[in-house]
DNA sequence: TTCCATTGAATGGGTGATCCATTTAATAAT
DNA sequence: ATTATTAAATGGATCACCCATTCAATGGAA
């Protein structure tokens, strides 16, 4: 051992520590296929304990939004870790929308209503990795918001159909006055409000993170070209009516041209409408 | 300042240090409604820093699966970073599954290929903290299945018919054997399949994530009450000739009247269907 | 009494030094 | 040629700090 003498005071015996979990080694059988499968070790880390410690306490509905966890000084002695592993801990859970950390006395970590923007970021990390392509999601995005449309004429109520009018308003204004990228803007709350009409945040939480993406390529296209999609508002009006009519038939109609219009303007001049571009920069109101 | 001697020799001037990134305010106006917005401040810390630096890489295409980051050491250097701080935001990555760290000399942080069970967790979480409801799943499921059936009418190829006639071997297997709990991770396998019959990995996804919650409380049902679903095998087999007919109609009611006699049976004595007991415990095969 | 400035403690944010365990390549011994 | 040993690099984890922010308690001025 090097026993070069460091300034540092304590010393104290560090191997064997106390806290070691050990892996209680699975030998459960099941698994669909009879196949001996060896693999899964992987030496469980620190924090992927505790990080699934905090989530076993939600399931189990011990922890609830609202509440706080103890200090991280506290929480740290308690679960027998540094507080810096604990840390790496608490950030990935933060991370995962699991968690807000505030600063200050009466600071903490508070457990947070679930945020539903996480799933654009999978998206998007999908995306970027190359798991996913661009015409998966586009295919998937049609085929959802058809879904959507015979979702939304059963269950939409008066509020989501004023809410999508107050939209088209607003799109209307933003046309008039030439602010085409808040147009875009409109456009991604416009699908975000259908979605939400159809009464099931599953569906609506879906729909956001296929359309987050897709809306990045729009607003890539008309920043670059300053094209804009014709007669925009003149067609959500139409589609509005068809969905306050309860008409699946024809609102799904025309929402389906009206998607396959915007494809088509996206799809001349392909070569500009690279995955990077669109992914690269975040766009205001896009935020995560 | 408190300037008890202590042993730690460095003091480094540490205020001021020339790493604090400011950020850039953004004057931008946007946004859809005109209503004065000031709120989204929030002193980005340096690890979202750190995240996002990364994850802009990626999305540019600078940073590719298989790809391997500096050593923590010398990357925390490159960036200006303590070693700490950086750890935070790799275990977050790590987490999100866009990285794997691995140790050992040649070990580091590698880029990963997406990993799209990562919605699975999205949900798990969405529902622990109360965000989506047990129902809202299952309707999505529903619908979001019947969908499935469509695209995998019109897109499933030879492959993926035999992997589903196999599964449904494995499923008969289980049965004769009496091994239910088995059945039920081949019920998963089955959806699953099903789902990647479609061609389209971004519903696969949403499917897969879907199932699997949807397959925990199956599995607590069965496991606690020892009931089965009759005739599974063979409703299966009906399912996928129907299939490989490409009869999307038949299809299509074969399988909503399964999911509902599923339904049915999760539904009586409903006490004992908690939404704890079936997302606490964690049964082999359904592990992240 | 009421109001406002000051103070101080608790908390998350961040740093640097150090040690450990694992992995792999280079080297030495057989 | 094979095998055991060694050394270096890397992630995993810990400790002991310091800083900035926040907020309740305190105390003085109006």
């Amino acid at each position: 051992m090097s026993t070069k003498s460091s300034p540092r005071a304590p010393q104290r015996s560090r191997t064997a520590s106390p806290n070691r979990r050990e892996r209680a080694v699975d030998h459960r059988a099941a698994g669909a296929s009879a196949a001996p499968t060896f693999k899964p070790i992987h030496t469980r880390r620190t924090f992927e304990e505790i990080c699934e410690r905090i989530r076993e306490q939600l399931a189990l509905g011990v922890l609830k939004p609202g509440d706080k966890l103890p200090a991280e000084r506290e929480l740290a002695q308690q679960l027998g870790v540094s507080r810096n592993v604990l840390r790496e801990a608490l950030r990935s859970l933060e991370m995962a929308g699991v968690l807000r950390l505030q600063k200050g006395v009466k600071g903490g970590a508070f457990i947070q209503q679930g945020d539903t923007r996480r799933m654009n970021e999978v998206m998007r990390d999908m995306l970027s990795l190359g798991t996913i392509s661009v015409r998966e999601l586009s295919e998937a995005r049609v085929h959802v918001l058809d879904l959507v449309v015979q979702l939304a004429c059963a269950n939409a109520r008066r509020a989501d159909l004023d809410a999508l009018e107050a939209n088209i308003e607003r799109t209307e204004l933003a046309t008039k006055e030439g602010r085409l990228l808040d147009r875009v803007e409109c456009s991604r709350e416009f699908y975000k409000l259908l979605a939400a009409s159809t009464g099931n945040k599953v569906i609506a939480m879906i729909v956001d993170s296929v359309t987050e993406i897709h809306m990045r390529f729009v607003y890539a296209k008309v920043a670059s070209s300053g094209v804009a999609m014709a007669r925009l508002a003149e067609k959500r009006r139409q589609f509005l009516a068809a969905l306050s009519e309860r008409d699946v038939a024809l609102a799904s109609r025309l929402l389906r041209s009206h998607l396959e219009s915007v494809q088509r303007m996206l799809e001349q001049d392909p070569g500009a409408m690279s995955l990077h571009v669109a992914l690269a920069d975040v766009q205001p109101g896009m935020r995560r």
